[in-house]
DNA sequence: GCTATTTGTTCAGTGGTTGAATTATTTGAC
DNA sequence: GTCAAATAATTCAACCACTGAACAAATAGC
């Protein structure tokens, strides 16, 4: 067999290996590898599964329990003949990350422990529209405070935080644009500078990211769904259209981070204006607005964050004209999807947000789309499927993200001081 | 400042680091630091800009030294007082990549050494519609058997081969589908087992890589540019039109490999049926036969390759006809480029393959439903440009793969029997 | 109780990096 | 022309982390 198909991939080590990156690495594969196991594994174990040899493990394994990112668990897994093993479980009394959210009408907390459990989860609704920035970012300190409590209560150490927002935020944590809270340019590092830390600092942690909430709430599906794909679509309908795309277990942000931006695809060139400036944006078809308008339903009677159980409330009365609205979201955003799966190869989407709840009717008309449209659907179908965690997977996500990086990464963590 | 803005981004080594992978880390990091370089680095400059010792430097470039890949720039470089530089060059008599393509009316072979320079090219011109697919692979493996001797001839080793194919690839280099070929279901490997190999093996790189030539193409373009973009959108328009996505420097093909179909994402969704199933596809309005027949021109009275060369020149003759053909193709091509860059926040487009001639007609038209339609463009204009290497950007690339593979991976090389 | 079996640890050995000292080679000043 | 300063590259003992084999620990089955 001389021929032989491979990937082009070509991502070397872009950083030196030193002496003791050795260990540092292997750190993070020990740490990953316990993290990936669907139960708990022995040392011996995952040596196997590394391909290290025991005796590295062990050392290894040593480190990290000392650095409480590792406890052994009881009892101890069953194996058969032999010495019995000492299941390794990730720490559920180490570092933690708190996950924050400001939307339109709720502010939101939650703590994830390493493992992944959520661990204290907080929601506050208040309409934030009428808000100035400084005082919604006051409140929200006030929620991670007593997340931060109670984590400290349970034996967890917050490492870092995630902020969700529902806008484009750039490299330096400024909001350029949340159209939906009303805010442009808002520094929120600066606007947090005179409140209390959120976290103590941890080296190679950094004490806050901000970050757009459709991106977290593709990763909070990822956190959630232990052996889903590890390449999907997430797309968040809110009022506006979120989406985040996770290829290989990681975020794609895009040059900016402003990746996602699907709500302003055209899927109809020339139709509806849009207050992006375009015309025929999805958003102006599936978002919140267009689909309620289409039903029938003024949107001043309900608050935003009911508008998707009502319109599910009435698809599931057979409400002829919410019916039609959803079949004809549902078209659009088929359109979209199928240009998105035309050019990505995906082959998941993960209907999530208020469009979790629609999932019943949406999902027909978007496969629909998708299998007309997406030239290699006959050899590998799509799945549409709703996500798991719904309108609560920015919070967790924002939250799993510190976790997912003290994981990948626990050097930090550990050479911490104290 | 307790905050900080980081990227998400947790990729941790999926593989064990064991004692030798020390080496072989190095080895890759060090040899890319003399590709990456402006010009001819010495071991103290390398040692510098990784952060490893001299000592150390100097015996990695000894590994590599022997294994040809790295040899010693003459003259010198002038670096002022003190012991003078040897300047060190990716080797111009190692391994060399062999890039393959077939197309519809051509068949190209060239090869490339590891500095990326361009060492062989060979383009037969001939109409390959009516030709069997068994005989289209036997008459390139002719070609590939002159570049092979001429490469030897010149002193190198021809280390794997990449063949750029019109079509959908699968992972075993079946080709699925290549519409304008005519080509369904074509096991080309198997239709190669019979010939004689083309390179020799090396352990490591694979002797064979069949892949999608816009994938290829765009890979060609990272080649060409030295300080270009890292990541962009590079759009080859033929008959069909593919396209290549380029994240960080390398390419992204999907879950199968089968990314960057955007002629098939919908512009005019309501619009002319395409072969593919749908409706309104991009390439049934910016598509060669599209713009052809909105000129008002015959395809039959003309090969597809002088295609874009005769739209141009009816363009640079004022031809009213083919100006708005290219006017209407551009602003197609924009509403597509505008949805892509939407979701994945690129800021280049590559205009490449037919387009790269046609650039001047194009990009006012593509320019302008990106501005208009992408929500970041104000904070960030799209550059869009036109290609380096016009339609020999797949075969280029495709050799070009295979020597980034080498550089990204040197190990199977260096281990090498002989 | 004995054996087979598996887990986890110990320890000398080794590969590869480290850092300082050394050699090599040039420029520029006197 | 000679010497000092500067920079490049090599040499070598020390050290760090992994390796592999031997060994101790703990259990199931007979």
């Amino acid at each position: 067999m001389w021929q032989c198909q491979g990937v082009i991939r070509p991502a070397a080590p872009a950083t030196a290996v030193r002496q003791g990156s050795l260990r540092e690495l292997n750190l993070a594969v020990v740490l990953g590898r316990i993290a990936a196991a669907p139960r708990p594994p022995s040392r011996a174990a995952v040596a196997a599964a590394t391909g290290l040899t025991r005796a590295t493990v062990s050392a290894v394994v040593d480190d990290l329990v000392a650095g409480r990112l590792v406890g052994e668990s009881e009892p101890a897994p069953r194996t058969g003949a032999g010495r019995p093993a000492r299941g390794l479980v990730l720490a559920g009394d180490g570092p933690a990350g708190l996950g924050l959210e400001i939307n339109v009408d709720y502010l939101a907390a939650c703590v994830v422990d390493l493992a992944g459990e959520v661990r204290h989860h907080t929601v506050r609704r208040a309409d934030l529209r009428p808000v100035s920035p400084a005082d919604a970012l006051a409140r929200l300190v006030g929620l991670a405070a007593a997340a931060r409590a109670d984590a400290e209560r349970q034996g967890l150490t917050l490492a870092g935080a995630a902020l969700a927002v529902p806008g484009l935020v750039d490299a330096a944590g400024l909001v350029r644009l949340a159209p939906n809270l009303g805010w442009r340019d808002v520094p929120v590092p600066d606007l947090l500078s005179g409140h209390p830390p959120l976290v103590e600092p941890v080296p190679g942690i950094p004490a806050l990211v901000v970050e757009n909430e459709a991106n977290l709430a593709a990763l909070g599906e990822l956190h959630a769904g232990p052996d889903g794909p590890v390449s999907f679509l997430h797309v968040s309908g809110e009022v506006g259209i979120g989406a985040g795309i996770v290829l290989d277990g990681a975020l794609f942000r895009g040059v900016r981070g402003w990746s996602g931006e699907i709500g302003h695809i055209p899927v109809r060139p020339d139709g509806r204006p849009c207050r992006c400036g375009g015309r025929g944006c999805l958003e102006r078809y599936a978002g919140q607005e267009a689909v309620l308008a289409a039903a029938g339903l003024d949107r001043a009677d309900l608050p935003a964050d009911t508008a998707a159980t009502r319109l599910a409330d009435l698809a599931l009365a057979e409400h002829p004209a919410t019916r039609a609205a959803l079949a004809e979201a549902g078209q659009a955003l088929g359109i979209a999807v199928a240009g998105v799966v035309n050019l990505l190869d995906l082959d998941t989407v993960v209907l999530g947000g208020g469009y979790a709840l629609l999932t019943p009717w949406l999902r027909p008309p978007v496969l629909a789309e998708v299998s007309r449209r997406v030239l290699t659907a006959k050899w590998s179908p799509v799945t549409v499927r709703s996500s798991a965690l719904g309108p609560e997977a920015a919070v967790v996500g924002a939250a799993g993200s510190v976790v997912r990086r003290i994981v990948a990464d626990p050097v930090g963590w550990l050479n911490r001081t104290g």
